[in-house]
DNA sequence: CGTGAGCTTGACTTGTTTCAACCAACGTGG
DNA sequence: CCACGTTGGTTGAAACAAGTCAAGCTCACG
């Protein structure tokens, strides 16, 4: 099943070979090419591996971060938090995701990085990757995709969150995940695995978890989807698309 | 007086030798130093000068924009617009402003780009930026400031329109313009050009004219700000940030 | 067995939108 | 020079979307 966590040994012994043998890979560091060559131009001593337990955070806001991350396997969040505890989610991190592309560029991180489930993620010298990226017009054209990807993404969170309505956004926020899944063939059909909690899709959205809680009714109620056991099948993808509605 | 528009001449003749005579030059292509670089990497006749009328879109969502583009004069902003005209504004650009890092890797325009006043911008050769970014590391850097910076204004949007209530937006958005005018040496005092109708503003944090016209009134009742002849003066600086909230 | 995290539901409050009318300033053309 | 439409701003009343508060339920976990 496509949905299945993958295992990629976790000891640093294997090192960058693994990455041949992940799942993911193929979309990794950006839809295909790049890391291949990244890992290449690597020792594998530069590379870490780490594991994150669910529900940690794995860097807070502000914190200098050494080196850039990739998540290998579970769910990942980046949060701003405010002083009075609201908390507005950035985007969720998909096996393969860079954590962000800034972090190839600065240190200090803008926002905190939480797991959702477990999370195995790996470290990258900075140093090694920017001199990479000089050196390798691929990668640099791979890391620029990602680049505009990220910023895709963060104007389209803008217009969700400045111009829509609950229903649109939750609608557009799974879609948006579907869709993101299917690019690492990690959907089975229509159905994908869910794990995060009402209160990460608030935060995502930029609502209250009761609210969030009523549409989610409301869309089970619409046989648009169906929720259970940490898994989402959309029911209706068609009617789904209407309720998130056009560009 | 700072907030004058400093001439830069147009035509293409004078070239970038003109670029040093822009009082926003030393801000420009990020926070300092770079363009002086850019500027002695590209013949003159690369560079092309333009000026667009104030209320005029320059370019629209999804055109191919061929040469990246920097303001040089006037407000101007991106936005995305929904099909039912639905308007979301990502950002203002100031002088000096590259109108988005992403354009320097890529050809498509997520967002459409409007003049707000009369805006002179001048545009450069993709390839040729591509080139001197391989070739010179200090104007590398000079735009990995960039994206950084664009990264963080755009999670600052974020959690603006997700999690703050009307006052806060608009206040952090007054805010943050007056910081960036002040870092270009276009304010006086506390008061600064102020060129953006009611219905930018709108659109720029999320709410309808309408209630934003309510929280300006509401600003100017408790003496907050003094908006009038298209300039604003932030009569209680300190007040003003307490309604912004903290971070 | 108890505790706490997560979800659901209902009643009530608040913030924001919508609709509508009206005013002032401005530029345009007769 | 005036009549006129347009654009931008203000105000008020009513409708609506989302937030808050509160209670109760399930389930996993120690």
């Amino acid at each position: 099943m496509n949905a299945t966590p993958h295992d990629i040994p976790t000891n640093r012994a294997n090192g960058p070979a693994s990455c041949g043998a992940c799942p993911v890979f193929s979309n990794n560091l950006c839809n295909g090419l790049t890391q291949a060559a990244l890992a290449a131009a690597l020792p594998a001593s530069a590379i870490h591996d780490h594991t994150a337990p669910a529900r940690r955070s794995i860097w807070r806001e502000g914190e200098t971060v050494e080196r850039v991350p990739v998540i290998c396997q579970g769910w990942a969040a980046t949060a701003i938090t405010l002083s009075d505890g609201r908390r507005q989610i950035l985007s969720f991190l998909l096996p393969g995701d860079l954590v962000s592309a800034a972090l190839i560029f600065q240190t200090a991180s803008q926002c905190s990085v939480d797991a959702i489930t477990e999370v195995r993620y790996r470290t990258f010298p900075r140093g090694d990757i920017k001199a990479a990226l000089r050196a390798q017009p691929d990668l640099f054209a791979a890391v620029s995709r990602i680049l505009s990807g990220e910023s895709m993404r963060s104007d389209r969170l803008a217009i969700d969150l400045g111009r829509r309505g609950a229903a649109e956004r939750i609608a557009n926020m799974i879609l948006n995940l579907a869709e993101r899944l299917r690019r690492r063939d990690m959907m089975a059909g229509e159905t994908m695995d869910f794990p995060l909690r009402q209160h990460h899709i608030a935060d995502a959205v930029g609502l209250t978890v009761v609210h969030v809680g009523n549409v989610l009714a409301e869309f089970r109620r619409a046989r648009l989807v169906e929720i259970n056991d940490r898994s989402l099948t959309i029911l209706d993808p068609d009617a789904l698309r209407r309720v998130a509605e056009a560009v």
